[in-house]
DNA sequence: TTGTATGCAAACGGTTTGCAATGCG
DNA sequence: CGCATTGCAAACCGTTTGCATACAA
């Protein structure tokens, strides 16, 4: 969980102007642990910010992109997602909700080899395709529902 | 590489009707390695089908999906690429010329398990980002975009 | 104060839809 | 012959662009 001020440390890090804005989309961003489409920060965020356009939107996810604060996946063709997580992470996909959960970057094993010589991998992500097994009930969550 | 008569009974053993439409985009599919977005199939046939329009070119390729003979894979965020390799594989996107090379499915160990009882998975797959080493004696299997 | 970011609206590209005409089985 | 498929054009949706205004530094 960030604060306002480490959000605003952060966009002055990477020398942006801070604007409401900005602050706003990263935070929303940075507590989501979901991979929204930017119509869907658009519905999260546009309580928060009144008056917000769908320009300045595109814009400030372009300018998140382009600062590596935040990431687009190809998840799904033809949709672009967003993500706070800009490290090396692999992903979920529940294909009966569509939800999509990040799967840490150890779970796999080293796959930097086994192309062979012919090919030089920088980098990799597995994509896995399936249902999430329910919650067991007698998990105690932290939140009383 | 398959003779018209062998598209004919692929599409017959379908259900489907073969047109000159469908049978044109299944030939092109079958004899490219590509992963060709709708727009460079549309380029890439519209002179052996005059006329095609691209409402029909959709139709088609939305038909050769529903029925397994082409899949839609998602390389990079926002686009829709089309292969027609619909078994199991990986892609390996070679990050300075964008070209796609198929990568077979058992270059990977078994991934089914790794992520335990919580994730039920169903399928997976593999996206490596890299360079190809020079010596490329054939030709390359997909074109940047 | 200065230049960048914003809001708005129009434009844009890829895809879908509705409908009349065509043609496959 | 009858119904699925096609061509065409308009509609649609997500995204980009141009421009005047607002505002962060």
């Amino acid at each position: 969980m960030m604060t306002f001020t480490q959000i605003r440390q952060l966009l002055t890090k990477k020398h942006l102007k801070v604007t409401p804005q900005r602050a706003m989309i990263v935070d929303f961003m940075m507590q989501t642990d979901c991979h929204p489409t930017a119509e869907e920060i658009y519905e999260a965020v546009k309580d928060a910010i009144p008056g917000l356009s769908k320009g300045t939107l595109y814009n400030v996810l372009k300018t998140l992109v382009d600062a590596n604060i935040l990431n687009t996946v190809a998840l799904e063709p033809g949709t672009v997602r967003y993500d706070a997580n800009v490290s090396n992470h692999h992903h979920f996909i529940d294909v009966t909700t569509g939800e999509v959960y990040d799967i840490p970057w150890d779970k796999v094993q080293n796959l930097f080899k086994v192309l062979g010589e012919d090919y030089n991998v920088a980098n990799y992500q597995v994509n896995f395709y399936g249902v999430k097994a329910e919650p067991q009930k007698s998990a105690p969550k932290s939140k009383p529902s």
